[in-house]
DNA sequence: CCCGCCATAGCCCGGACGGGTGAACCCTGC
DNA sequence: GCAGGGTTCACCCGTCCGGGCTATGGCGGG
C-alpha cells in the first residue's frame, strides 16, 4: 500500500507526473503504465496506495481499466487523469469508486496536496463509495480561481488545427507570429494530456470544448 | 453561367478537384475559394454553373455560405463535399437548395457524370426544392459497389491517430511496418478530405466514423 | 481472364511539428 | 508593490509527418 502508478496513453504525461511524485514522500515509488494491461500487472505486484488513471485510457478504456482494478480487490485511491468537462466518462468512473479527478497537467504542489488530504496514511482507508450523491468533484486541493480548463487563445488554435490548419495559417488568421501559436500549442497540449495536435483535437470534441 | 468553383479549406483538396476539372469541358473555367468570402465574391464576378462546397468549411461554415450564395441570386448548381454519415450538416444544406454530396476525393470521372447528368447545359435549371422529401442523397454517378467511406485498415489508423499513437506506434500495434501506416493514412486524409492528422481526426469525430 | 480494390511495403525529400528555454508586457488581485 | 497568469515573441534542434512514386500479392467481379 505504498506508492503511485501513473497510467497514461500519452509517455509525455506519464515521464512528467512520474517525475513529479519524486518530489513527495508518501508517493514514493512511482511507476507509470502505458495500458490497462500494464496497469493491473503493477497494481497485483505493488499493491500501490494511489492510481492515477487517464480517462481517455486507449485500448480497452479507463472503465474496463477501473473494473478490473476493483476486481483484484486492491483498494487503492484512484484518481482520474481527465479534463473538466467529461462528465459521461466521469460519471462512470466515480460510480467505480473513483476518488475525482485531476487534469493531466498537475504539478507536484497539487500531487503534494492529494498525498495528503486524500491519501491513506497508514490504515487503509475504505473506499467510500459515498451513500450520498456521488456526484463528480474535482479532487480537493485544486488549482487557484478559475484556473484548469483552457484560455481563450489556446481554445481558438485548438480550433485552428481541428479544421486542418497549421501553425502558421492559425497564426496569419488570429494576428499572432507562428511561434506564439506554438507557445500555445504546446501549453494546451501538457494542459489535455495530449501527445500531439490530433490527440488534443480528438480530446476538445470528445469533452466539447470544441465542435 | 459556366465553369466551376471548389471551396474548400484544405488546398491539398481544391487543388486536386481543380486539376481534375481541367480535363471536363463542361466545367471549364474552375477556379477555387478557400473561404466563404472568396466564394460570394467569385460567385458574384463569374457566375459558375457548378459549386463544390466544403460541408466543413472554416469560418462562417457551410451553412452561411450557402445562404449568401442564395441571397445572391445565383442559381449556380451547388454541391456538397463531405463524407457519408455528416447528415446533420448535409440536411441542412439540402434545405437551403444543394443538390447533393460528393467525396472530397472524386476523381475526374465523377465529375465527368455530374457535369454530364446533373448541371443544366444551357438553359438555366430551376433548383427545385423537391417539394416532396428534401431528403438526402449522393449525387448520381457515385462510385463502384461499395466504395467511399474508409477500409478497416483506414479506421483503425484513424482511431489510433485520435488516441495520439505516432505511425510507428500504430504499426506496432496492427503489426504493420510504419511505411504501411503512412499509406493508409494518406488515404484516408485523401478519402476524407483532410490537411493533416488533427482535420482527419477531427472530421472522423465529427462525422461518428470514430468515437 | 483481366481489372480494380485492398493491404502491404519501400524510398526520397522538404517542411512542419513539438520540446526546451528565455524574456518581455499587461492586467488582476493579495 | 509584487506575485501570478495570460499573451506575445524568439531561437535551437531533433524528429515525425505528409506527399510523391513504385511495386507486389490476394481477392472478387465482370
Amino acid at each position: 500500500m505504498t506508492g503511485v502508478i501513473v497510467c497514461h496513453g500519452s509517455a509525455g504525461v506519464r515521464d512528467r507526473i512520474v517525475a513529479a511524485a519524486h518530489g513527495v514522500p508518501a508517493l514514493v515509488p512511482a511507476r507509470s503504465a502505458a495500458t490497462a494491461e500494464e496497469l493491473i500487472a503493477l497494481v497485483r505486484r505493488t499493491s500501490p496506495a494511489l492510481v492515477l488513471l487517464d480517462a481517455h485510457l486507449p485500448g480497452v478504456g479507463a472503465i474496463e481499466a477501473l473494473r478490473r482494478i476493483r476486481g483484484l480487490g486492491a483498494d487503492a485511491t484512484v484518481i482520474m487523469l481527465a479534463v473538466p468537462g467529461d462528465e459521461i466518462t466521469l460519471d462512470r468512473a466515480v460510480s467505480l469508486g473513483a476518488r475525482g479527478y485531476l487534469p493531466p497537467d498537475v504539478d507536484r504542489s497539487e500531487l503534494a496536496a492529494v498525498a495528503a488530504h486524500g491519501l491513506p496514511t497508514g490504515v487503509p482507508q475504505q473506499t467510500q463509495r459515498s451513500a450520498g450523491g456521488p456526484t463528480l468533484q474535482a479532487v480537493p486541493g485544486r488549482r487557484q480561481p478559475g484556473t484548469s480548463e483552457l484560455t481563450r487563445r489556446e481554445l481558438e488554435v485548438l480550433a485552428g488545427m481541428s479544421h486542418g490548419r497549421s501553425n502558421a495559417q492559425i497564426g496569419a488568421e488570429l494576428f499572432l507570429s507562428e511561434d506564439t501559436v506554438k507557445t500555445h500549442a504546446r501549453r494546451l497540449f501538457r494542459k489535455l494530456g495530449a501527445a500531439d495536435r490530433a490527440q488534443a483535437v480528438a480530446i476538445g470534441l470528445r469533452t466539447g470544448l470544441i465542435s
